[in-house]
DNA sequence: CCAAAAGTGTTATTGATACACCCATGC
DNA sequence: GCATGGGTGTATCAATAACACTTTTGG
């Protein structure tokens, strides 16, 4: 975290990453109080200067690996913010990236382990530092419309899953209710989904089907 | 075009823009001859390191001023590329933003007044400077997709047109024929038209109503 | 037997596509 | 009067949206 004050001001680069999951029926966004000024003890989302010879995608695949204990999530790169008062000591740009992380693979809670890390409900949030409430809505706006197009909440699912927590899942996105046979007959007249075999046991009530995404790649549906 | 060589390795940051303009039934972008070292005398996209003060958007919009003379056209942020290996010299981060110019907006056609300025065809041009035919490929990709399901093509357009006119910008943006009653139809339906009360009289046949956009604002079609 | 979620088809509506002829003008 | 692009409507097809009951399990 080395900034500086130089005649040319060359500006210092970041990533900042908006990571999302969603538990408890809410789509949540990872916030980090900071331990430095600017803006200490502020919330903002997790970020970090680039390092030498470390490319935007690793940087921010660092942060994210640091932050969250995982890997290999959905990440895609956002916007590029770059006012030059948008923090207050000196130039700096940022590259602003969103991930999406299955509640389950978050190995334990961070919520409960530290303190300076909370997943906040996205739709009320505390007041972050430097632009990133800017940022976090973009980042919202982003994935609640990909997600009326395309099969990103993938991202958000467990290896196996019930199609009515599919739909939960996009139903939380997209903020919206669905019809359930339309939208298991749409989803399985994509292609993109496949059987496990397995069951879904638990609970008082007809046993579901399991599922599973042939390829975890984003794609179009219809 | 100040590069240091530092221990730290602050980056370079610049903007690179594809200005395109359609010319001649063909979509052209702007490319720039390099004066100086690395790359000298290959062809690249027109950019430069951005200034104290200046916002990203401030500098994309200078450079397009600087290049073409046009300010206030449509332009938007693409993609931000940040290979440490991108620039041979040192670390340089590249935002890249691509830019719509109606081709009557340009003044003097720049490819006959300036040797180190080019409108090239971009299903065919010449080996690139940096990582920009990766640039490139992208912002064309972008602009295919963003002109079939919005009217971003206004961008393009001349402040009055016939509805052939249109239609033939939209055919060469896509790539693909339309039907004249059916794209009609639909554009007349958006409400983003606005007769202009003139008619095109040029020509050896009935005259045209020409049109105008109400807004020269990107929205969604259908 | 009751509660709870799983699973399943048909109809109506809407939007998208295909398609051909007459019109107004300049030369 | 002929060549050129301007301008118009309808019918078919495909996609989307609306809608309710039976099934299987646990307790």
């Amino acid at each position: 975290m080395n900034t500086k004050y130089e005649a040319y001001e060359q500006p210092g680069v970041t990533v900042d990453l908006a990571i999302f999951t969603v538990n408890d029926n809410k789509l949540k966004v990872m916030l980090a109080k900071r331990a430095d000024d600017p803006f200490k003890d502020f919330w903002s989302l997790p970020g970090g200067f680039i390092k030498q010879g470390e490319s935007l995608e690793e940087a921010a695949n660092r942060v994210l690996n640091e932050k969250t204990g995982v890997k290999n999530v959905y990440m895609e790169q956002l916007y590029t913010f770059g006012d030059p008062a948008r923090d207050p000591r000196s130039r700096v740009i940022t590259v602003a990236y969103f991930a999406l992380i299955p509640w389950a693979n978050l190995s334990q809670p961070e919520s409960e382990k530290v303190v300076d890390l909370v997943w906040s409900h996205v739709d009320k949030f505390p007041k972050l530092a430097f632009d990133h409430k800017v940022i976090l809505n973009y980042a919202v706006k982003r994935l609640r419309a990909k997600a009326s197009y395309s099969n990103i909440v993938y991202g958000l699912m467990p290896a196996q899953f019930r199609l009515s927590e599919l739909q939960t899942m996009y139903e939380i996105i997209i903020n919206d209710k669905l019809d359930k046979r339309n939208f298991r007959k749409r989803m399985l007249s994509t292609d993109l989904l496949q059987e496990t075999g397995e069951k879904d046991l638990t609970g008082a009530h007809r046993p579901a089907m399991l599922y599973q995404f042939k390829k975890k790649e984003i794609a179009f549906l219809d």
